[in-house]
DNA sequence: AGCACGCCGACT
DNA sequence: GTCGGCGTGCTC
């Protein structure tokens, strides 16, 4: 007998083990996705991990239903990466699976309830809940569990389906459904024998009492010399005829109709070309690279703002390419602009494949199907790409590589795609380009220390110099009352300035909504969030207080709940704030925002990017948003309204984080011609951080920086391990973080902190706590640890006071 | 993640 | 008294 351990796309401790029957041997296979029964009736789409012969003793397996795929959906090489992420990282395969496969991948059944024909039914004999829904399957035949709750209007519906199942009205049914539809397309013909002018001649005369047919076909004729192929819907918006009038034409044997399968990710056919030469600097630099590579897996590209590092990439990508291998081109989701998406199509078109969050279901499939088929050489994409199932990779480059997002915060797999990205290549023995001109404490330590090879690029292309910045102390402006609301006069010159010689302005400032939070100015009061232990934002765009946290949203408040005066102030200031602020400083201007408010919609944050390409924005306020992907000539003057809030964040990282948050802020003036200025208002304008960005020192920030880390033991010295545990009620939380912290003291020591409350110590209605652990950089000593911490959240759950506790340990958490 | 089992409150 | 609420344990 055969057995395959499955991976289920469900938070399972291990993999489920189902008999395969021998009829479905030969055909099973590694890799390909199985449809199992899990439960009573529940049926998945489940991923074969391996096949043997072993039969498991403590239960009896269930068969293997059917076998969903002929070709496997994923590589050997892809599960070996799934489990080492779910062993690094501390989670489940099912959930590296759930975060890997695209949604129409991921199959499980829905109940369907069919009316049950075969006896005749006396209706009067049920409860008008049970009637309800006999009456409405009688009708429709089919309902679905939603369905029902729907039409009784209620949630609980198991009991009243029990019961016309005992009653016989009902059959029960679990249906697997395959989620991916090919796209399908009419295509218009015609017939074989008219393809010759001297055929094709009389027809017109023949179609002359039907004019709106011979319009139709000329139209079509005219679509055949200049496209080749004619879809239906097209012709018909060209002709402008019906759909009967074509119809017609078919009837008379004239056309035909085709359905095609087509493509919805088309990558195209045109020729790329690689159209420029790299600068003497830029050159030097990829024979660097070269260099490394021959000793290292992993690089460093530290290159300065503009240097032009996305060329050497072209190049890079260029010869993996010849080589026959694949390519994976990572940036941060935000910095995937239609800009750079244009300038890689340019270079590789016919080879190249995006991928990221705002592509269909369908769409996913296919693009996971054409990376797993070979057929896309290059995934331009964000970090769920690096999930996709490569069949020979030879090339990662992950730009903007310090970047916070390249860590997954919230579902697990909690993974980092820098980190993870280095062990996936090595399993296919890739090189890895980490690029930025910021780059993490982490890796510019590894390349110091020789794990990374490091190469620099400091030479902006085309010469241009780095912007000038000024710092514009705040205290001294308010001391001498020359502040315009938020704005100094330094600040507010240099925008009158910008504008008058019709350059732009961006504005930098890293909190949305019009007011951070309300204050009572009587009491002292400040509204919070019901669900969580935040301040509300006031949000003027729809006069209404948000959680940040959560995403609740209340009506404004103008009574203070605790003293009952209408005395409650917006204070402190966010984006919406700015923009109109500056709406009444220069009415003439033209003003736009961009933060998540603003590019909800799909395109509207390409959109906005276009217009301030076009010169149609006068000056852009923003929150991280404007940091990234934004490359634009005309804009000469970059403003950091508050460097006092970035440099004031309780982290570890804070210095690091504000450092290349400003570099790169920066980096957005002055790019092409004219040199470009920064303003950064602060109250502490003697901020070590400040005075390294204002000499654009990043080795100074470094120098300054590592040594802390090392005096406090944080990483990239140490690995961080945090451990949030939640639950409903705040005293159970804090007993299971006392319990686990004393248990875990023994063994750790002063490498455990806290466990305590963190600053927002509420979230959706779950009580937070947290501890920190740091590990010593030894993979086995950080794999031992792992092991313990596994044993003891077990044995913590198994108190029955702590059962309901969720323990949520976040690795490298940043 | 479902979904069944089981123990408590608010209705007839 | 019962119905339906939700906490909790199990699924190969």
């Amino acid at each position: 007998m055969m057995f395959a351990d499955v991976i289920l796309p469900l938070a399972l401790p291990r993999n489920y083990t189902y008999s395969i029957p021998p009829h479905m041997e030969h055909n099973v296979h590694v890799g390909s996705r199985v449809a199992v029964q899990l439960g009573k009736n529940k049926k998945y789409a489940a991923i074969v991990k391996n096949i043997h012969t072993q039969a498991p003793q403590a239960y009896k397996t269930k068969p293997i239903i059917d076998i969903l795929d002929k070709e496997p959906v994923v590589y050997p090489t892809q599960l070996k990466f799934w489990e080492w992420i779910a062993q690094y990282y501390m989670c489940t395969e099912g959930e590296v699976l759930n975060a890997a496969l695209p949604a129409h991948l991921k199959l499980s059944s829905e109940t369907v309830l069919l009316y049950n024909d075969s006896i005749e039914h006396d209706f009067s004999l049920l409860d008008d809940d049970e009637y309800m829904i006999a009456e409405a399957l009688n009708i429709r035949k089919e309902l679905r569990i939603d369905e029902v709750q729907l039409i009784l209007d209620k949630s609980e519906v198991y009991s009243v389906i029990k019961r016309l199942l005992e009653k016989r009205v009902l059959i029960i049914y679990e249906e697997l459904r395959e989620a991916y539809r090919e796209k399908k397309e009419n295509y218009v013909q015609l017939q074989p024998e008219f393809e010759s002018e001297e055929r094709l001649a009389p027809l017109f005369d023949e179609l002359s009492r039907a004019p709106k047919q011979l319009e139709l076909l000329l139209a079509y004729l005219h679509l055949v010399k200049t496209q080749g192929a004619v879809i239906q819907s097209e012709l018909l918006k060209k002709s402008g005829a019906s759909a009967a009038q074509l119809k017609g034409l078919v009837e008379k044997g004239i056309l035909w109709i085709e359905k095609r399968t087509v493509d919805r990710v088309p990558l195209g056919t045109i020729e790329s070309t690689i159209d420029f030469d790299l600068s003497p600097a830029q050159e030097k630099a990829l024979t660097e690279v070269h260099a490394c590579f021959t000793q290292k897996p992993v690089t460093l590209l530290h290159g300065v703002t503009s240097s032009g590092k996305t060329q050497v990439y072209v190049k890079l990508i260029e010869e993996a390419v010849q080589a026959g291998k694949q390519v994976l081109y990572l940036l941060p989701e935000i910095a995937l602009t239609a800009q750079i998406i244009r300038r890689l199509k340019k270079h590789f078109a016919g080879k190249i494949g995006i991928y990221h969050s705002r592509f269909s279901n369908n769409e996913r499939v296919e693009i996971w199907n054409k990376v797993k088929t070979g057929e896309i050489l290059i995934v331009l994409g964000a970090r769920s790409s690096l999930l996709l199932p490569f069949k020979d990779l030879g090339l990662v480059i992950l730009d903007e590589e310090h970047d916070p997002s390249y860590k997954q915060q919230d579902p697990a797999p909690r993974y980092h795609a820098r980190d993870a990205a280095i062990y996936y290549a090595s399993i296919f023995k890739a090189k890895v380009l980490l690029g930025s001109a910021t780059p993490s404490l982490e890796s510019y330590y590894n390349a110091t220390q020789g794990k990374f090879g490091l190469v620099k690029l400091m030479e902006r292309f085309g010469g241009i110099e780095m912007p000038a910045i000024e710092v514009a102390d705040l205290k001294k402006e308010h001391a001498l009352k020359t502040m315009q609301g938020n704005f100094s006069s330094q600040l507010t010159e240099a925008i009158q300035a910008t504008l008058d010689s019709g350059k732009q302005v961006i504005l930098f400032q890293n909190r949305r909504g019009y007011a951070p939070f309300l204050l009572c100015t009587t009491c002292g009061w400040i509204p919070q969030c019901l669900q969580c232990d935040v301040s509300l934002t006031y949000h003027r765009q729809h006069d209404k207080l948000h959680c940040h946290y959560c995403g609740t949203r209340y009506p404004y408040i103008h009574t203070c709940a605790a003293c009952g005066s209408q005395t409650l102030i917006p204070k402190s200031f966010g984006t919406e704030k700015i923009e109109d602020d500056l709406q009444q400083m220069f009415p003439s201007a033209r003003i736009a925002r961009m933060d998540v408010d603003s590019v909800r919609t799909k395109d509207s944050h390409n959109k906005m990017i276009q217009l301030l390409e076009e010169k149609e924005i006068d000056i852009l306020v923003g929150t991280q948003m404007v940091v990234k992907g934004l490359d634009f000539e005309n804009v000469t003057l970059v403003g950091i309204l508050s460097a006092d809030s970035i440099l004031s964040f309780p982290d570890f990282r804070v210095n690091e984080r504000a450092f290349q948050l400003m570099e790169q802020v920066s980096g957005r003036a002055g790019r092409r011609d004219g040199v470009g200025r920064v303003i950064i208002q602060a109250n502490n304008t003697k901020h070590p951080v400040l005075q390294f960005v204002a000499a654009h020192d990043y080795d100074g920030m470094y120098a300054a920086e590592i040594d802390e880390r090392e005096r406090f033991a944080y990483p990239p010295f140490v690995r961080v391990l945090k451990i949030t545990l939640k639950h409903k009620q705040e005293s159970t939380v804090n007993q299971a973080a006392q319990v686990l912290g004393s248990w875990l003291k023994p063994h750790l020591g002063a490498q455990l902190v806290g466990p305590a409350a963190p600053i927002v110590n509420k979230l959706r209605n779950y009580y937070l706590q947290e501890m920190l652990i740091k590990l010593p950089r030894d993979m086995k000593k950080i794999a031992q640890a792992k092991n313990l911490l596994r044993e003891y959240f077990i044995q913590l759950t198994a108190e029955k006071a702590f059962r309901a506790v969720l323990i949520v340990p976040d690795v490298d958490t940043v």
